[in-house]
DNA sequence: TTGGAATGTCAACAAGGCTGACGTATTCTG
DNA sequence: CAGAATACGTCAGCCTTGTTGACATTCCAA
């Protein structure tokens, strides 16, 4: 492949491969361990992060953001929900639907979790500056395929609390 | 918390969090299809990656830097050495070590992988600029903790190929 | 009204983490 | 030189979290 200006060279790209892998590991190395406390994983973390972020969502819906299968979700689902972190509610137009909400104790413990993830950001968000988070804003949203990308638009547009 | 200029609302954060969480999907997803027809998972992509990375490390040294139990490095060294395509050899100094490199099958998937994931980290690069690469990789760099980055810097003044 | 689609649950299996215990070869050290 | 420490491999067993397959319930449309 014939080199040309702009064209990353193959060792920056490594290194970029590298960065997302290391950075990936500690995004996750603090609410691991408080999950890991109580007996959870990270798949919990992600039920409750969604949940909390679309109060009321169906499971399907929950099943197309997270990327697994149903059954995989619903083993971590009964679990949350059998230790009362997570409440499911038949739905009231369509009876086959289950509407998922955090309890009081789910909340809480969400709260936790982004407590210390988002520490970490706000840190690095913090110690980079605005504009290198404007870029690595740019350079993950171009990273994810179309279909991700449609999901996370969604949510963000929601706006958060 | 009383919020103050600079800093970060929660919901920018949650943003970013979101963003890793989707980005790290589309950034694994590609090699996954490729790791699956072989019958592999990410942690071979991983080792292969990082003996690629530094020809004739020791297993103790992929350990460090993989962050898992030699238990379960050695399974998937294992397979991938019965497979052909990593090769171990005694150590000529030190006869207790075991000296990992890649066979020219070894070499030919680890090619085909990067090949995948470079395409798609390239792309994204090019598409959100110079500049947006920068910030990026200090993002990505502050969000490691410690032992992390310094395994990253090691890698990374290696330099490439 | 009935058959198919959609939604969700249960069962069983595999990958890949983990801990703990142990064996062997080799090197270092007192 | 004897014994401790290091590097590596392996066995056994556990957990989380992904998968497929089979099934019940509910809705909707022909």
């Amino acid at each position: 492949m014939e080199p040309h200006a702009g064209m990353k060279p193959d060792s920056d790209l490594r290194r970029g491969i590298e960065a997302m892998f290391f950075a990936y590991r500690g995004f996750t190395a603090d609410p691991d361990r408080i999950l890991h406390q109580r007996g959870y994983g990270r798949a919990h973390h992600r039920a409750l992060h969604f949940i909390h972020r679309s109060p009321g969502t169906t499971v399907n819906n929950l099943l197309a953001i997270l990327g697994v299968t149903k059954q995989s979700l619903n083993r971590v689902l009964r679990t949350l929900i059998e230790d009362g972190l997570v409440e499911s509610t038949v739905g009231a137009r369509d009876k086959r639907e289950r509407h998922l909400d955090l309890t009081e104790a789910g909340r809480a413990l969400e709260r936790d979790l982004n407590e210390v993830q988002s520490a970490r950001v706000r840190a690095a968000y913090a110690s980079a500056g605005p504009e290198a988070v404007a870029g690595f804003e740019a350079v993950l949203e171009q990273m994810m395929d179309a279909e991700l990308f449609r999901h996370y638009k969604r949510l963000s547009e929601l706006g958060g609390t």
